[in-house]
DNA sequence: CATCGAGATTTTCGTACGTCATCAGGTACA
DNA sequence: TGTACCTGATGACGTACGAAAATCTCGATG
């Protein structure tokens, strides 16, 4: 019954440091490095974790604004929009979403001057119907990732 | 010259893949281990890497769904419902915004009937005066970051 | 005033040592 | 049969330390 708790704990592991070793890992869940070896390759795998990063203090080099902006598109454009949004490579998260706005991306900017020339130039797109930008005045938390549920049996 | 640029080449190469090894740091950067080490302390220090996490796909874990939630807050209770907000463990990003709503999160859920189950319980707070929630539909981009810019000279 | 250079400081480097990841072969247990 | 474990062997890895190189400081000099 360890099997699959294993494979929670262990994500849970690396979420709390991404660059642990495998012995560490194993000590910390009691297994041997073996088993922590061949349940991370699986997890890769399978594509559970799909890989490995630092996380960058986007404020710390001078990207201080951040903004989340909301767009009405043309049906049939919608692919084009959402393509053009994911190449511009400070747009950090792009969804299609159901409700008032078809698509909602967060991007990060070095000052606000670059965030309005950047959205005038997105809003130049014939087929942006509508758009909403609301400034990040605060990040109370950004890009968390949360634990794993553990089945916890005696 | 080179001082600052190694520092963003640094990231750079960890955003490529963040449990490469000192070593093969080094020979991509063409420096020695020695000084991918030092940098990297420094940069851990100075907070521009906060830490290390592998990439998580929630969806290949029964994540199904995500959601954009948009609250307006009576004024001075926004960072009771932040506070509030940052506590559920699955919202992984939570703004104070300017615009028409107040406070912007975003929540991955299991799927549609405890995402219901959850907003509606967060909607209980008398300070929540309005909300709007958007399903994503598809995550064409999620959590990416960018590369650091790298100044080239001769 | 521009230049120089000795000394101090910072940055980088090579070496060395103990640890680590990986693989193979074999055991135990359900 | 499948999962986890141990052992041993090998090459890669992280870190500490002193040497070497590059950079900076600043007063003296022509």
């Amino acid at each position: 019954m360890t099997y699959e708790n294993l494979d929670a704990k262990l994500v849970n592991a690396l979420l709390g440091d991404g660059r642990a070793s495998l012995r560490s890992l194993a000590e910390e869940l009691d297994v041997s490095v073996t088993t922590v070896s061949n349940h991370l390759s699986d997890l890769e795998e399978q594509g559970v974790i799909e890989g490995y990063t630092p996380r960058v203090d986007y404020d710390a080099v001078g990207y201080d604004v951040t903004a989340v902006i909301q767009l009405q598109v043309e049906g049939n454009a919608l692919p084009d929009v959402t393509d053009t949004l994911r190449d511009h490579r400070q747009m950090t998260s792009v969804y299609e979403v159901t409700g008032d706005y078809d698509v909602i991306a967060i991007g990060k900017f070095e000052d606000t001057d670059g965030m309005n020339d950047q959205i005038k130039q997105l809003l130049t797109d014939p087929d942006i119907k509508a758009s909403n930008t609301s400034v990040v005045l605060n990040a109370v938390s950004e890009n968390e990732q949360f634990e794993l549920e553990v089945e916890d049996e005696e």
